[in-house]
DNA sequence: CTGTTAGCGCATTCAA
DNA sequence: TTGAATGCGCTAACAG
Protein backbone atom coordinates (compact mmCIF):
# COMPACT_ATOMS: atom_id res chain seq x y z
CA UNK A 1 0.00 0.00 0.00
CA UNK A 2 1.23 3.49 -1.03
CA UNK A 3 1.29 6.03 1.51
CA UNK A 4 1.38 9.05 -0.79
CA UNK A 5 3.78 11.73 0.94
CA UNK A 6 3.32 14.96 0.92
CA UNK A 7 6.31 15.52 -1.90
CA UNK A 8 6.17 19.09 -3.41
CA UNK A 9 5.03 18.96 -7.55
CA UNK A 10 7.63 19.02 -9.85
CA UNK A 11 7.61 22.32 -11.99
CA UNK A 12 8.88 23.67 -14.90
CA UNK A 13 11.78 25.45 -12.64
CA UNK A 14 12.77 22.08 -11.28
CA UNK A 15 13.32 20.56 -14.51
CA UNK A 16 15.22 23.57 -15.79
CA UNK A 17 17.60 22.93 -13.15
CA UNK A 18 17.47 19.24 -13.75
CA UNK A 19 18.73 19.90 -17.13
CA UNK A 20 20.55 23.17 -16.88
CA UNK A 21 17.52 24.65 -19.65
CA UNK A 22 15.74 27.62 -19.02
CA UNK A 23 12.52 27.29 -17.67
CA UNK A 24 10.74 29.18 -20.94
CA UNK A 25 12.74 26.58 -23.42
CA UNK A 26 11.38 23.57 -20.93
CA UNK A 27 8.12 25.02 -21.53
CA UNK A 28 8.43 25.59 -25.21
CA UNK A 29 10.06 21.97 -25.50
CA UNK A 30 6.88 20.46 -23.21
CA UNK A 31 4.76 22.35 -25.41
CA UNK A 32 5.67 20.64 -28.74
CA UNK A 33 6.73 24.33 -29.35
CA UNK A 34 10.59 23.37 -29.51
CA UNK A 35 11.20 23.46 -33.03
CA UNK A 36 9.57 27.20 -33.74
CA UNK A 37 12.40 28.19 -30.79
CA UNK A 38 15.01 26.16 -33.08
CA UNK A 39 15.73 24.26 -29.95
CA UNK A 40 18.20 21.12 -30.83
CA UNK A 41 16.54 18.31 -31.11
CA UNK A 42 18.95 16.76 -28.56
CA UNK A 43 18.22 18.89 -26.17
CA UNK A 44 14.35 18.64 -26.74
CA UNK A 45 14.86 15.03 -26.33
CA UNK A 46 16.64 15.26 -23.02
CA UNK A 47 13.78 17.85 -21.30
CA UNK A 48 11.20 15.33 -22.13
CA UNK A 49 12.77 12.80 -21.14
CA UNK A 50 13.60 14.42 -17.63
CA UNK A 51 10.28 15.20 -17.34
CA UNK A 52 9.20 11.93 -18.26
CA UNK A 53 11.33 10.29 -15.41
CA UNK A 54 10.35 12.85 -12.77
CA UNK A 55 6.93 12.10 -13.33
CA UNK A 56 6.08 15.79 -14.33
CA UNK A 57 2.49 17.08 -14.93
CA UNK A 58 1.82 20.67 -16.50
CA UNK A 59 -0.02 22.80 -13.98
CA UNK A 60 -3.40 23.23 -15.85
CA UNK A 61 -4.56 25.99 -13.41
CA UNK A 62 -1.13 28.12 -14.35
CA UNK A 63 -1.09 27.19 -18.13
CA UNK A 64 -4.74 28.40 -18.17
CA UNK A 65 -4.24 31.29 -16.70
CA UNK A 66 -1.68 32.62 -18.94
CA UNK A 67 -3.36 31.46 -21.90
CA UNK A 68 -6.58 33.03 -23.42
CA UNK A 69 -8.52 30.14 -24.59
CA UNK A 70 -9.47 27.27 -22.13
CA UNK A 71 -10.72 24.74 -24.38
CA UNK A 72 -12.80 23.41 -21.93
CA UNK A 73 -16.04 22.33 -23.13
CA UNK A 74 -19.03 21.56 -20.22
CA UNK A 75 -22.03 19.50 -20.32
CA UNK A 76 -25.07 19.24 -18.66
CA UNK A 77 -27.18 16.39 -18.41
CA UNK A 78 -30.23 15.32 -16.47
CA UNK A 79 -29.22 11.57 -15.63
CA UNK A 80 -26.08 9.35 -16.24
CA UNK A 81 -28.04 6.15 -15.12
CA UNK A 82 -29.96 6.07 -18.28
CA UNK A 83 -29.28 4.27 -21.95
CA UNK A 84 -30.32 7.61 -23.77
CA UNK A 85 -28.00 9.80 -22.11
CA UNK A 86 -25.38 8.07 -20.83
CA UNK A 87 -24.71 7.18 -24.59
CA UNK A 88 -24.40 10.86 -25.26
CA UNK A 89 -22.21 11.29 -22.37
CA UNK A 90 -19.78 8.84 -23.95
CA UNK A 91 -19.75 9.85 -27.58
CA UNK A 92 -19.45 13.75 -26.16
CA UNK A 93 -16.52 13.21 -24.40
CA UNK A 94 -14.92 10.76 -26.95
CA UNK A 95 -15.68 13.48 -29.53
CA UNK A 96 -14.17 16.35 -27.13
CA UNK A 97 -11.12 14.18 -26.46
CA UNK A 98 -10.84 13.76 -30.56
CA UNK A 99 -11.00 17.49 -30.84
CA UNK A 100 -8.01 17.93 -28.28
CA UNK A 101 -10.90 19.34 -25.73
CA UNK A 102 -11.28 18.54 -21.76
CA UNK A 103 -15.19 17.77 -21.25
CA UNK A 104 -16.40 18.45 -17.78
CA UNK A 105 -19.53 17.30 -17.29
CA UNK A 106 -22.74 17.78 -14.55
CA UNK A 107 -25.32 15.28 -13.74
CA UNK A 108 -28.21 17.84 -12.80
CA UNK A 109 -31.21 15.43 -11.97
CA UNK A 110 -33.71 18.00 -14.18
CA UNK A 111 -33.32 20.53 -10.95
CA UNK A 112 -33.82 23.92 -11.99
CA UNK A 113 -31.23 25.16 -9.43
CA UNK A 114 -29.10 22.49 -9.84
CA UNK A 115 -28.43 23.42 -13.56
CA UNK A 116 -27.84 26.99 -13.10
CA UNK A 117 -25.44 26.53 -9.97
CA UNK A 118 -23.95 23.80 -12.35
CA UNK A 119 -23.08 26.56 -15.18
CA UNK A 120 -22.22 28.96 -12.64
CA UNK A 121 -19.47 25.88 -11.33
CA UNK A 122 -18.96 25.74 -15.01
CA UNK A 123 -18.00 29.21 -16.10
CA UNK A 124 -15.68 29.73 -13.16
CA UNK A 125 -13.71 27.02 -14.79
CA UNK A 126 -13.64 29.11 -17.91
CA UNK A 127 -15.45 26.87 -19.85
CA UNK A 128 -15.56 28.23 -23.92
CA UNK A 129 -18.83 26.21 -24.74
CA UNK A 130 -21.84 24.72 -23.06
CA UNK A 131 -24.26 22.04 -23.85
CA UNK A 132 -27.39 22.19 -21.95
CA UNK A 133 -28.78 18.46 -22.92
CA UNK A 134 -32.21 17.92 -21.40
CA UNK A 135 -32.67 21.05 -19.58
CA UNK A 136 -35.30 22.34 -17.88
CA UNK A 137 -34.70 26.05 -18.13
CA UNK A 138 -32.55 26.15 -21.64
CA UNK A 139 -32.96 29.84 -21.94
CA UNK A 140 -31.64 30.68 -18.61
CA UNK A 141 -28.74 28.75 -18.79
CA UNK A 142 -27.79 30.71 -22.60
CA UNK A 143 -28.65 33.61 -20.70
CA UNK A 144 -25.95 32.95 -18.44
CA UNK A 145 -23.46 31.79 -20.67
CA UNK A 146 -23.61 34.92 -23.15
CA UNK A 147 -23.73 37.20 -19.88
CA UNK A 148 -19.82 35.63 -19.86
CA UNK A 149 -19.30 35.42 -23.76
CA UNK A 150 -19.86 31.41 -23.57
CA UNK A 151 -21.70 30.21 -26.45
CA UNK A 152 -24.25 27.45 -25.38
CA UNK A 153 -26.38 24.44 -27.26
CA UNK A 154 -29.82 22.76 -26.43
CA UNK A 155 -29.86 18.81 -26.56
CA UNK A 156 -32.71 17.04 -26.69
CA UNK A 157 -34.73 19.99 -25.32
CA UNK A 158 -34.83 23.38 -27.39
CA UNK A 159 -34.57 26.65 -26.53
CA UNK A 160 -34.52 29.91 -27.97
CA UNK A 161 -31.71 31.76 -27.28
CA UNK A 162 -29.32 28.92 -29.02
CA UNK A 163 -29.08 26.53 -31.55
CA UNK A 164 -31.23 23.51 -30.18
CA UNK A 165 -30.54 19.73 -31.82
CA UNK A 166 -33.47 17.70 -31.07
CA UNK A 167 -35.07 14.33 -32.18
CA UNK A 168 -38.76 14.51 -33.73
CA UNK A 169 -40.91 13.09 -31.18
CA UNK A 170 -43.75 14.06 -32.94
CA UNK A 171 -43.09 11.79 -35.87
CA UNK A 172 -41.72 8.32 -33.82
CA UNK A 173 -44.68 9.07 -31.39
CA UNK A 174 -46.92 9.23 -34.49
CA UNK A 175 -45.11 6.32 -36.34
CA UNK A 176 -44.96 4.18 -33.34
CA UNK A 177 -48.83 4.57 -32.65
CA UNK A 178 -50.44 3.92 -35.98
CA UNK A 179 -47.99 1.00 -35.48
CA UNK A 180 -49.86 -0.62 -32.41
CA UNK A 181 -53.03 0.63 -34.04
CA UNK A 182 -52.70 -1.36 -37.11
CA UNK A 183 -51.28 -4.32 -35.36
CA UNK A 184 -54.36 -4.32 -32.74
CA UNK A 185 -56.79 -3.48 -35.86
CA UNK A 186 -55.48 -7.04 -37.51
CA UNK A 187 -55.88 -8.74 -34.48
CA UNK A 188 -58.79 -7.57 -33.13
CA UNK A 189 -60.61 -6.52 -36.23
CA UNK A 190 -61.48 -3.00 -35.12
CA UNK A 191 -58.82 0.28 -33.97
CA UNK A 192 -58.75 0.20 -30.07
CA UNK A 193 -57.72 3.02 -28.31
CA UNK A 194 -54.58 3.29 -26.48
CA UNK A 195 -53.16 4.75 -23.01
CA UNK A 196 -50.43 7.31 -23.03
CA UNK A 197 -48.54 6.35 -19.54
CA UNK A 198 -45.45 8.24 -18.82
CA UNK A 199 -43.18 12.06 -19.20
CA UNK A 200 -43.70 15.29 -18.09
CA UNK A 201 -47.04 17.69 -18.26
CA UNK A 202 -44.66 20.97 -19.08
CA UNK A 203 -41.28 19.01 -20.98
CA UNK A 204 -41.80 19.69 -24.76
CA UNK A 205 -40.28 16.21 -25.84
CA UNK A 206 -43.58 14.95 -23.55
CA UNK A 207 -46.02 17.22 -25.65
CA UNK A 208 -44.53 16.15 -28.29
CA UNK A 209 -44.81 12.57 -28.15
CA UNK A 210 -48.57 13.21 -27.14
CA UNK A 211 -49.10 15.24 -29.71
CA UNK A 212 -48.09 12.51 -32.34
CA UNK A 213 -50.39 9.87 -30.09
CA UNK A 214 -53.17 12.27 -30.36
CA UNK A 215 -52.92 13.04 -34.06
CA UNK A 216 -52.09 8.89 -35.03
CA UNK A 217 -55.78 8.12 -33.07
CA UNK A 218 -57.64 10.88 -34.71
CA UNK A 219 -56.01 9.74 -38.30
CA UNK A 220 -57.49 6.24 -37.00
CA UNK A 221 -61.07 7.58 -36.40
CA UNK A 222 -60.48 7.66 -32.84
CA UNK A 223 -61.00 9.59 -30.14
CA UNK A 224 -58.44 10.20 -27.31
CA UNK A 225 -60.70 10.97 -23.76
CA UNK A 226 -58.23 12.15 -20.76
CA UNK A 227 -58.86 9.29 -18.82
CA UNK A 228 -56.41 7.53 -21.37
CA UNK A 229 -53.65 9.87 -20.89
CA UNK A 230 -51.11 9.32 -17.39
CA UNK A 231 -48.26 12.06 -17.15
CA UNK A 232 -46.82 11.55 -14.09
CA UNK A 233 -43.17 11.91 -14.52
CA UNK A 234 -40.19 9.50 -15.80
CA UNK A 235 -39.58 7.95 -12.66
CA UNK A 236 -40.34 4.20 -12.23
CA UNK A 237 -41.82 4.80 -8.97
CA UNK A 238 -44.36 7.38 -10.37
CA UNK A 239 -45.35 4.76 -13.07
CA UNK A 240 -45.59 1.92 -11.25
CA UNK A 241 -47.94 4.19 -8.80
CA UNK A 242 -49.80 5.12 -12.25
CA UNK A 243 -49.90 1.44 -13.31
CA UNK A 244 -51.16 0.19 -9.77
CA UNK A 245 -53.71 2.75 -9.98
CA UNK A 246 -54.68 2.05 -13.59
CA UNK A 247 -58.13 0.33 -14.59
CA UNK A 248 -59.01 -0.50 -18.24
CA UNK A 249 -61.51 1.71 -19.31
CA UNK A 250 -64.92 -0.05 -20.61
CA UNK A 251 -65.03 0.89 -23.83
CA UNK A 252 -62.02 -1.81 -24.59
CA UNK A 253 -58.61 0.39 -24.46
CA UNK A 254 -56.51 -2.22 -22.48
CA UNK A 255 -53.96 -1.43 -25.27
CA UNK A 256 -51.24 0.07 -22.85
CA UNK A 257 -47.61 1.24 -23.73
CA UNK A 258 -44.84 3.66 -21.87
CA UNK A 259 -43.65 5.87 -24.09
CA UNK A 260 -40.06 6.50 -23.60
CA UNK A 261 -37.59 8.71 -24.80
CA UNK A 262 -36.54 7.94 -28.65
CA UNK A 263 -32.38 7.28 -28.44
CA UNK A 264 -31.12 8.64 -32.02
CA UNK A 265 -27.41 7.27 -30.65
CA UNK A 266 -29.09 3.62 -31.46
CA UNK A 267 -31.07 4.55 -34.27
CA UNK A 268 -34.91 5.17 -34.39
CA UNK A 269 -36.81 2.05 -34.19
CA UNK A 270 -40.40 1.46 -34.33
CA UNK B 1 -30.52 34.13 -30.57
CA UNK B 2 -27.88 35.56 -28.71
CA UNK B 3 -24.21 36.08 -30.15
CA UNK B 4 -21.94 36.09 -27.47
CA UNK B 5 -19.32 39.06 -27.83
CA UNK B 6 -15.63 39.07 -26.90
CA UNK B 7 -16.45 40.66 -23.38
CA UNK B 8 -14.09 40.54 -21.20
CA UNK B 9 -14.49 38.91 -18.05
CA UNK B 10 -15.20 40.86 -14.99
CA UNK B 11 -12.44 40.13 -12.19
CA UNK B 12 -11.91 41.23 -8.59
CA UNK B 13 -10.19 44.14 -9.46
CA UNK B 14 -13.37 45.20 -12.23
CA UNK B 15 -15.79 45.01 -8.65
CA UNK B 16 -12.99 46.97 -6.45
CA UNK B 17 -13.32 49.39 -9.08
CA UNK B 18 -16.79 49.68 -9.48
CA UNK B 19 -17.31 49.53 -5.38
CA UNK B 20 -14.41 51.98 -4.57
CA UNK B 21 -12.98 48.72 -2.71
CA UNK B 22 -9.54 47.55 -3.11
CA UNK B 23 -9.34 44.05 -4.51
CA UNK B 24 -8.14 42.32 -1.95
CA UNK B 25 -11.37 43.39 0.58
CA UNK B 26 -13.44 42.26 -2.39
CA UNK B 27 -11.31 38.86 -2.36
CA UNK B 28 -12.25 38.30 1.10
CA UNK B 29 -15.97 39.28 0.76
CA UNK B 30 -16.81 37.01 -1.80
CA UNK B 31 -15.05 34.04 -0.09
CA UNK B 32 -17.35 34.90 2.89
CA UNK B 33 -14.40 36.23 5.33
CA UNK B 34 -15.42 39.50 5.32
CA UNK B 35 -16.09 38.98 9.07
CA UNK B 36 -12.58 37.74 9.91
CA UNK B 37 -11.21 40.64 8.44
CA UNK B 38 -14.14 42.97 9.98
CA UNK B 39 -15.10 44.51 7.00
CA UNK B 40 -18.72 46.13 7.65
CA UNK B 41 -21.91 44.21 6.70
CA UNK B 42 -23.41 47.13 3.97
CA UNK B 43 -19.92 46.99 2.74
CA UNK B 44 -20.06 43.41 1.91
CA UNK B 45 -23.25 43.75 0.86
CA UNK B 46 -22.71 46.52 -1.22
CA UNK B 47 -19.89 44.16 -3.19
CA UNK B 48 -22.02 41.18 -3.00
CA UNK B 49 -24.78 42.69 -4.72
CA UNK B 50 -22.13 44.33 -7.54
CA UNK B 51 -21.14 41.10 -8.30
CA UNK B 52 -24.19 39.45 -8.58
CA UNK B 53 -25.10 42.17 -11.41
CA UNK B 54 -22.45 42.08 -12.76
CA UNK B 55 -22.58 38.04 -13.15
CA UNK B 56 -19.18 37.75 -11.77
CA UNK B 57 -17.69 34.38 -11.30
CA UNK B 58 -14.62 33.47 -9.51
CA UNK B 59 -11.85 32.59 -12.04
CA UNK B 60 -10.99 28.87 -10.35
CA UNK B 61 -7.91 28.72 -12.38
CA UNK B 62 -6.08 31.97 -10.38
CA UNK B 63 -7.95 30.75 -7.44
CA UNK B 64 -6.88 27.37 -7.19
CA UNK B 65 -2.81 28.66 -8.15
CA UNK B 66 -2.52 30.59 -5.35
CA UNK B 67 -4.22 28.19 -3.05
CA UNK B 68 -2.48 24.72 -2.11
CA UNK B 69 -5.82 22.77 -2.13
CA UNK B 70 -7.86 21.98 -4.86
CA UNK B 71 -10.34 20.04 -3.75
CA UNK B 72 -11.19 18.49 -7.14
CA UNK B 73 -11.80 14.94 -7.30
CA UNK B 74 -11.47 12.45 -9.90
CA UNK B 75 -13.20 9.14 -10.93
CA UNK B 76 -12.54 7.14 -14.08
CA UNK B 77 -15.51 4.39 -14.86
CA UNK B 78 -15.12 2.29 -17.87
CA UNK B 79 -18.70 3.08 -19.59
CA UNK B 80 -21.51 5.39 -18.94
CA UNK B 81 -23.95 3.52 -21.02
CA UNK B 82 -24.88 1.24 -18.46
CA UNK B 83 -27.14 1.06 -15.60
CA UNK B 84 -24.31 -0.18 -12.70
CA UNK B 85 -21.51 2.27 -13.65
CA UNK B 86 -24.42 5.24 -14.54
CA UNK B 87 -25.57 4.92 -10.97
CA UNK B 88 -22.33 4.81 -9.35
CA UNK B 89 -20.68 8.25 -11.12
CA UNK B 90 -24.41 9.61 -10.52
CA UNK B 91 -23.41 8.48 -6.96
CA UNK B 92 -20.16 9.64 -7.10
CA UNK B 93 -21.08 13.17 -8.25
CA UNK B 94 -23.71 14.11 -5.37
CA UNK B 95 -21.31 12.66 -2.91
CA UNK B 96 -18.37 15.04 -3.64
CA UNK B 97 -20.83 17.78 -4.38
CA UNK B 98 -22.28 17.97 -0.79
CA UNK B 99 -18.73 17.60 0.23
CA UNK B 100 -17.76 20.90 -1.33
CA UNK B 101 -15.34 19.17 -3.93
CA UNK B 102 -15.56 19.36 -7.82
CA UNK B 103 -15.93 15.78 -9.14
CA UNK B 104 -14.10 15.29 -13.16
CA UNK B 105 -14.90 12.37 -14.16
CA UNK B 106 -13.97 10.59 -17.87
CA UNK B 107 -14.99 7.23 -19.15
CA UNK B 108 -11.80 5.12 -20.36
CA UNK B 109 -13.98 2.06 -22.02
CA UNK B 110 -11.55 -0.44 -20.29
CA UNK B 111 -8.42 0.62 -22.55
CA UNK B 112 -5.57 0.71 -20.33
CA UNK B 113 -3.77 3.66 -22.48
CA UNK B 114 -6.83 5.38 -22.22
CA UNK B 115 -6.71 5.21 -18.64
CA UNK B 116 -3.49 6.27 -17.77
CA UNK B 117 -3.59 9.38 -20.47
CA UNK B 118 -7.49 10.42 -18.03
CA UNK B 119 -4.69 10.05 -15.35
CA UNK B 120 -2.02 12.01 -16.25
CA UNK B 121 -5.00 14.85 -17.57
CA UNK B 122 -6.51 14.80 -13.80
CA UNK B 123 -3.30 15.04 -12.24
CA UNK B 124 -2.96 18.02 -14.18
CA UNK B 125 -6.43 19.71 -12.98
CA UNK B 126 -4.70 18.81 -9.68
CA UNK B 127 -6.88 16.66 -8.12
CA UNK B 128 -6.39 15.53 -4.70
CA UNK B 129 -7.79 12.08 -5.43
CA UNK B 130 -8.52 9.58 -7.82
CA UNK B 131 -11.25 6.37 -7.63
CA UNK B 132 -10.22 3.88 -10.45
CA UNK B 133 -13.59 2.35 -11.31
CA UNK B 134 -13.38 -0.99 -13.18
CA UNK B 135 -10.03 -0.22 -14.21
CA UNK B 136 -7.76 -2.91 -15.98
CA UNK B 137 -4.45 -1.46 -14.46
CA UNK B 138 -5.46 -0.22 -10.58
CA UNK B 139 -1.46 -0.79 -9.68
CA UNK B 140 -0.06 1.40 -12.40
CA UNK B 141 -2.63 4.33 -11.95
CA UNK B 142 -1.64 4.08 -7.57
CA UNK B 143 2.21 4.53 -8.74
CA UNK B 144 1.05 7.08 -11.03
CA UNK B 145 -0.80 8.89 -8.74
CA UNK B 146 1.53 8.30 -5.62
CA UNK B 147 4.62 9.70 -8.04
CA UNK B 148 2.28 13.40 -7.24
CA UNK B 149 1.14 12.35 -3.65
CA UNK B 150 -2.60 12.33 -4.83
CA UNK B 151 -4.42 9.33 -2.84
CA UNK B 152 -6.26 6.44 -4.52
CA UNK B 153 -8.91 4.20 -4.07
CA UNK B 154 -9.95 0.97 -6.24
CA UNK B 155 -13.91 0.50 -6.85
CA UNK B 156 -14.89 -2.34 -8.18
CA UNK B 157 -11.62 -4.21 -9.70
CA UNK B 158 -9.06 -4.42 -6.67
CA UNK B 159 -5.21 -3.60 -6.60
CA UNK B 160 -2.57 -4.33 -4.12
CA UNK B 161 -1.16 -0.81 -3.82
CA UNK B 162 -4.39 1.01 -2.53
CA UNK B 163 -7.64 0.35 -1.07
CA UNK B 164 -10.10 -1.35 -2.61
CA UNK B 165 -14.07 -1.63 -2.46
CA UNK B 166 -15.92 -4.24 -4.28
CA UNK B 167 -18.86 -6.97 -4.91
CA UNK B 168 -18.53 -10.17 -3.68
CA UNK B 169 -18.52 -11.95 -6.49
CA UNK B 170 -17.66 -15.17 -5.89
CA UNK B 171 -20.73 -15.26 -3.36
CA UNK B 172 -22.95 -13.86 -6.21
CA UNK B 173 -22.47 -16.58 -8.24
CA UNK B 174 -22.04 -19.01 -6.82
CA UNK B 175 -25.60 -18.22 -5.06
CA UNK B 176 -27.31 -17.73 -8.03
CA UNK B 177 -25.27 -21.08 -9.84
CA UNK B 178 -26.65 -22.95 -6.90
CA UNK B 179 -30.49 -21.29 -7.48
CA UNK B 180 -30.55 -22.41 -10.99
CA UNK B 181 -29.34 -25.71 -11.04
CA UNK B 182 -31.63 -26.12 -7.90
CA UNK B 183 -34.70 -25.17 -10.26
CA UNK B 184 -33.01 -27.46 -12.98
CA UNK B 185 -33.10 -30.38 -10.79
CA UNK B 186 -36.42 -30.08 -9.33
CA UNK B 187 -37.67 -29.54 -12.63
CA UNK B 188 -36.06 -32.58 -14.65
CA UNK B 189 -35.25 -34.72 -11.87
CA UNK B 190 -31.77 -34.16 -11.99
CA UNK B 191 -28.58 -31.40 -11.89
CA UNK B 192 -28.08 -30.65 -15.04
CA UNK B 193 -24.73 -28.72 -15.63
CA UNK B 194 -25.02 -24.46 -16.83
CA UNK B 195 -23.32 -22.77 -19.61
CA UNK B 196 -20.99 -19.58 -18.42
CA UNK B 197 -21.23 -16.47 -20.55
CA UNK B 198 -19.33 -13.27 -20.78
CA UNK B 199 -17.03 -11.08 -18.95
CA UNK B 200 -12.89 -11.35 -19.56
CA UNK B 201 -10.23 -13.91 -18.72
CA UNK B 202 -7.60 -11.61 -17.37
CA UNK B 203 -10.51 -9.53 -15.15
CA UNK B 204 -11.14 -10.69 -11.47
CA UNK B 205 -14.45 -10.18 -11.29
CA UNK B 206 -15.17 -12.87 -14.08
CA UNK B 207 -12.45 -15.07 -12.42
CA UNK B 208 -14.25 -14.69 -8.73
CA UNK B 209 -17.36 -15.77 -10.83
CA UNK B 210 -16.03 -18.20 -12.62
CA UNK B 211 -14.90 -19.41 -9.15
CA UNK B 212 -18.02 -19.40 -7.33
CA UNK B 213 -19.89 -20.90 -10.68
CA UNK B 214 -17.77 -23.69 -10.70
CA UNK B 215 -17.50 -24.44 -7.03
CA UNK B 216 -21.72 -24.52 -7.35
CA UNK B 217 -21.25 -27.46 -9.67
CA UNK B 218 -18.92 -29.11 -7.80
CA UNK B 219 -20.93 -28.96 -4.73
CA UNK B 220 -24.21 -30.18 -6.49
CA UNK B 221 -21.64 -33.16 -7.93
CA UNK B 222 -21.37 -31.57 -11.26
CA UNK B 223 -18.23 -31.71 -13.53
CA UNK B 224 -18.19 -28.66 -15.54
CA UNK B 225 -15.48 -28.82 -18.81
CA UNK B 226 -13.89 -26.07 -20.56
CA UNK B 227 -16.75 -26.49 -23.08
CA UNK B 228 -19.38 -24.70 -20.77
CA UNK B 229 -17.04 -21.58 -20.62
CA UNK B 230 -17.34 -18.97 -23.00
CA UNK B 231 -15.70 -15.85 -21.66
CA UNK B 232 -15.48 -13.49 -24.87
CA UNK B 233 -15.95 -10.25 -23.57
CA UNK B 234 -19.03 -7.84 -22.30
CA UNK B 235 -19.60 -6.62 -25.51
CA UNK B 236 -23.26 -7.31 -26.52
CA UNK B 237 -21.67 -8.38 -30.31
CA UNK B 238 -18.73 -10.82 -28.75
CA UNK B 239 -21.73 -12.36 -26.72
CA UNK B 240 -23.73 -12.76 -29.67
CA UNK B 241 -21.33 -14.03 -31.71
CA UNK B 242 -20.91 -17.00 -28.99
CA UNK B 243 -24.48 -17.80 -28.76
CA UNK B 244 -24.73 -17.68 -32.65
CA UNK B 245 -22.10 -20.52 -32.39
CA UNK B 246 -23.49 -22.45 -29.17
CA UNK B 247 -24.34 -25.99 -29.86
CA UNK B 248 -25.46 -27.55 -26.32
CA UNK B 249 -22.97 -30.26 -25.84
CA UNK B 250 -24.60 -33.95 -26.15
CA UNK B 251 -24.78 -34.13 -22.58
CA UNK B 252 -27.57 -32.58 -21.83
CA UNK B 253 -25.99 -29.68 -20.68
CA UNK B 254 -28.31 -26.94 -22.58
CA UNK B 255 -28.95 -24.81 -19.78
CA UNK B 256 -27.51 -21.27 -20.59
CA UNK B 257 -27.18 -17.87 -18.63
CA UNK B 258 -25.10 -14.77 -19.01
CA UNK B 259 -23.63 -13.52 -16.21
CA UNK B 260 -23.36 -9.89 -16.18
CA UNK B 261 -22.10 -7.22 -13.31
CA UNK B 262 -24.17 -7.36 -9.51
CA UNK B 263 -24.73 -3.91 -9.37
CA UNK B 264 -25.07 -3.04 -5.34
CA UNK B 265 -27.10 0.29 -5.82
CA UNK B 266 -29.42 -1.45 -6.92
CA UNK B 267 -29.25 -4.43 -4.09
CA UNK B 268 -28.28 -8.02 -4.94
CA UNK B 269 -31.03 -10.24 -6.22
CA UNK B 270 -30.80 -13.60 -7.05
C1' DC C 1 19.48 29.10 -30.82
C1' DT C 2 18.56 30.66 -25.69
C1' DG C 3 17.46 33.39 -21.35
C1' DT C 4 15.11 37.31 -19.04
C1' DT C 5 10.92 39.63 -18.11
C1' DA C 6 6.27 40.53 -17.31
C1' DG C 7 2.00 39.51 -16.24
C1' DC C 8 -2.64 36.13 -16.14
C1' DG C 9 -6.44 36.67 -11.42
C1' DC C 10 -6.47 35.56 -7.09
C1' DA C 11 -5.50 34.88 -1.77
C1' DT C 12 -2.56 35.99 1.70
C1' DT C 13 0.64 38.16 4.30
C1' DC C 14 2.15 42.61 6.22
C1' DA C 15 1.94 47.36 7.14
C1' DA C 16 -0.79 51.27 7.96
C1' DT D 1 -10.61 48.34 9.67
C1' DT D 2 -8.26 48.53 5.09
C1' DG D 3 -4.86 48.60 0.93
C1' DA D 4 -0.30 47.43 -1.16
C1' DA D 5 2.72 44.00 -2.14
C1' DT D 6 3.92 39.33 -3.21
C1' DG D 7 3.98 35.02 -5.68
C1' DC D 8 1.41 30.58 -7.18
C1' DG D 9 3.35 28.06 -12.33
C1' DC D 10 3.15 29.04 -16.67
C1' DT D 11 3.49 31.33 -21.52
C1' DA D 12 4.54 34.95 -24.72
C1' DA D 13 7.20 38.77 -26.03
C1' DC D 14 11.43 40.42 -26.42
C1' DA D 15 16.37 40.78 -26.03
C1' DG D 16 20.41 38.69 -26.57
Amino acid sequence: MIRPGKMKKITIYDLAELTGVSASAVSAILNGNWQKRRISARLAEKVTRVAQEQGYAINRQASLLRKEKSRVIGMIVPKYDNRYFGSIVEKFEEMARERGLFPIITCTRRNPALELEAVRTMLSWQVEWVIATGATQPDEISALCAQAGVSTLNLDLPGTLAPSVISDNYAGAKALTECILDNARRRFGQPIPLTFVGGRRHDHNTRERLRGFRDAHQQAGLVVSASQIFIDGYSPKHVQQTLAAFTPPPDGADGLFRLGPVCPAAGARY
